[in-house]
DNA sequence: TATGAATGAGGCTTCATTCAT
DNA sequence: GATGAATGAAGCCTCATTCAT
């Protein structure tokens, strides 16, 4: 989560100022996908925002597209850090939701990574397919240990992979619902979280009822 | 599902003639869309590919995002005649994963449609939100109705939007991972539906094990 | 030989307009190349002499390249036809002498010819090599009639051929040597002719002196 | 023909190091413009190529240009002393022949000459001209020396400056059109030095046939 | 209404050259 | 002297839209 801030430029030898320069145009890059969207991330836009000259970009990227296709796969693991380290011991069904919790907490926390997951898959496919694995593949194994310790219902291998694109698809189509707003990202109506909830514990989970909310 | 074919172009009256270009040129935008993009879908090839000429365009149209957000609301509709007529009158569980498989079926019948849905948020916002709220406030009473029937468990109405936009969601990543092939749009491997009919059993609707895979 | 001439534009019809605009712009670069060599001849100059906007050029030519690659071969019918209408029926060594002297007129009516020409091997490949085919297959159809004439020494066809390229050579390097000048394309030496002359005339054909220069 | 080997690269002095730094920049250029040509030899190929950085070219040459226009002077040189090393001592007709075929042997022995050569016009032209210079000059010595001894025919002394441009283009043009090919430079074909022979030894040499062939 | 050439803004990229270290 | 990142001008091309016929 690396990030450039204008404090103390004094000073850097050449290998710095290189990664730094590098790092203004990727922070750039980020504001600008994450207001203006891929499509009208030009690199003259970019470049202006990280306050360089335009030609400085090709030192540090072959092209446009490499770095669009990079964006998201170095924020998505910022997410997955995020999300892991607030993800507790609880049982399978409220781990889920903590992860589910976090992924909205972390969209606000970066707001940008709304849009630059979103419009990932039709404006940085390479960097989406990236994205795409990395998650997808530790989430099945998540759901494939909750079976090992029986928590989940009866699902193949293969039936979780597909689980995993619904769950996915639910943080995706309800992030775009309910987080854009006029100014910024927002927090999620908690009825959403409850919604998933019902769902996924039920239909994913062998929680009872009694064991997900407290007391009741 | 109105088309334009070469047939009977003689004794058309103005009128006519006009409503009949402009199908053309709508025929053509969907099959371009659909084969290329919406991204790759200029004016010029539109054009091209309906037969008449670039300036014809904007006798019809606006400009060209009018177009592209007319695309998706007018296929939708088919979309729902054609997932209706597909649903039987079966329990509530049942009935939705006939839905569910009847837009897998839909997206093959029309090809184009996978993408000029799943594009359609980025590149033609207006038409996707017209699309969208057609559905979801369908969606929605459905959902009302089977719980006013018993049939699903507690939800409340805000929890049922946000549970369609799951299942919106659910549709388009799968169709996203498992629709796409080289020469075209492939039915979905059998494992999605069962994995989608397990979590939307239990998760959404009441029913028990035995209900749901037999005669009954 | 046509060419655009800013004499009444008035009055001419869809087809006739296209084709005048790009006669202006097959001028322009024509003068441009001439003027500046290929290097220099961006599209940005060749479309602001011919006094169109940039994108115009592309409704007229697949890209820059195409353009240029046109240029030579186009030039080059001209060139024949000159020198063709300046060729007599006199004996085969006087022939290629006119043919010589005719060459070096044709540069001087037609500037832009010399540039056009020695560039364009490196900046217009394509264009060259069928300008070049163009020229040297008549060029050596005429020598192996001067031979069937008996008009001169032995050579065989191969050899015709190499002979042709050292013809084409001489133009090409002495024209450079000798037909620029600050002020445009001016005309060789008599002393130029004469030493072709007498290459020619005892190197390639079969030519007596008394024949060649009159009286002596 | 110095050349940068990377032989014993110790124990050089400042201006030693200089020297070879400047050597290697040079045989780098030599090796690209002979392989990709004047137009794509970049300074980043080309210090890439040397192994030095861009910088560096700047501290040994002007710019970009300067170190061009020397290319063909310097290896123009060893032309020079490559054919001189190979012309006899036969009449002066036999001796051209020598050369002619000399200047083919050079151009395998030294590739890269070929394109640097005939491209330097364009894009090289003070080099060029240097060369150029160079070479008629001397050239012209050697025809006048041969009018002295009576071996050729009469020709003037402009004449014979006329006569260097075509015995150079005839190499030029014979070059280009025969000696390249897929894999680096080849030999010409013997009809073409017979060509050639034909042409020069009636042209411009009084030599009876019976005295060209034979020890005489 | 249909046509299609003309427009010009704007996008991506290359590259010679400079300059601070 | 060597380094290599930074610069910014300039080039080619695309494309939505306009407009005269």
């Amino acid at each position: 989560m690396m990030q450039a801030t204008s404090a103390k430029v004094t000073k850097l030898n050449r290998v710095e100022r290189n990664a730094w320069t590098k790092q203004k145009i990727f922070d750039a890059a980020t504001k600008v996908v994450g207001k203006y969207g891929y499509a009208e991330a030009s690199v003259a836009r970019i470049t202006e925002a990280a306050g360089v000259a335009q030609g400085t970009f090709y030192n540090h990227f072959e092209n446009r597209q490499e770095l669009l296709d990079q964006l998201l796969p170095k924020i998505g693991l910022d997410m997955v850090r995020f999300i892991r380290a607030r993800t507790g011991t609880a049982d399978a069904a409220r781990q889920e939701i903590e992860r589910f919790s976090a992924f909205f907490d972390f969209i606000r926390e970066v707001p940008e990574f709304l849009r630059i997951l979103n419009e990932a898959e039709f404006f940085a496919p390479v960097g989406y397919q990236k994205h795409f694995d990395n998650i997808s593949s530790a989430y099945v194994r998540i759901l494939q240990r909750s079976r090992s310790a029986g928590a989940t219902t009866a699902f193949t291998d293969e039936e979780f992979e597909a689980i995993v694109q619904v769950l996915m698809g639910a943080r995706g189509y309800l992030s775009r619902r309910y987080s854009y707003s006029e100014h910024g990202v927002t927090a999620v109506p908690d009825y959403v979280v409850t919604a998933y909830q019902k769902l996924v514990t039920h239909g994913l989970f062998n929680t009872d009822d009694k064991d997900n909310n407290d007391e009741r």
